[in-house]
DNA sequence: AAAATATATTGACATTTTTCTATATGTTGC
DNA sequence: GCAACATATAGAAAAATGTCAATATATTTT
């Protein structure tokens, strides 16, 4: 995967504010304005955190009538999963040259 | 964890160059001046970085004379993985309430 | 169809982050 | 001690991000 889209999924975790979202889903499925209600920010910036999340595919949107629901999408947790073991994983194969000198 | 120190840790994977970085680390320890002979940064530029990464605890610095030697830190790889795992695991026990409607 | 409600988009502003140049600090070898 | 080298810090500029007020869009209700 390319480090762009890599920096796109972690973005999500990098904001005080979308990790407090994100917590507040741990509890299962939520709507906007439930959302709103539980975190100190208006609610055009709490649609563009959800943009974030969405576009990071940390979390996923329901629509329903007027509302919203927005819920941790499994499918995109496990690839930030597999996607952070990856990049802390040494690799064996690869050989090394440690430093210029030496 | 309180919502700053995970967006710290987070923050180590949501820049580019940092990402390229962690990638070199994959194949083990590795020196600054090797590190920036690969990534396209001035010299002042990946030091910042790299306090970010160590920072974040996911790399560990280890100074030898006047290079200092950067690894990809496993303690701090496990805690990131714990916190990502606990951030996105649905809590069963907490009832929800997903809507003010209905 | 008009009013009310939920969410998204736009545009402006403030803050934070990334980057650079210049300089400082610390280490090694002469 | 001095020159050369490796890395860090300071300060400034540019870019990206977070925030809000205003407004638009879509849906439901009356």
């Amino acid at each position: 995967m390319d480090e762009k889209r890599i920096a796109e999924i972690f973005k999500a975790f990098c904001d005080e504010n979308r990790i407090r979202i994100i917590k507040l889903l741990r509890s299962g499925e939520k709507c906007a304005c439930k959302l709103l209600e539980e975190i100190n920010v208006t609610q055009p910036t709490l649609s563009h955190h959800m943009k974030i999340l969405c576009d990071a595919e940390i979390v996923v949107g329901r629509k329903e009538g007027k509302w919203t629901h927005y819920s941790i999408s499994e499918k995109g947790v496990k690839q930030a999963k597999e996607c952070l073991r990856h990049l802390t994983t040494l690799d064996v194969e690869s050989t090394n040259e440690s430093c210029r000198e030496k």
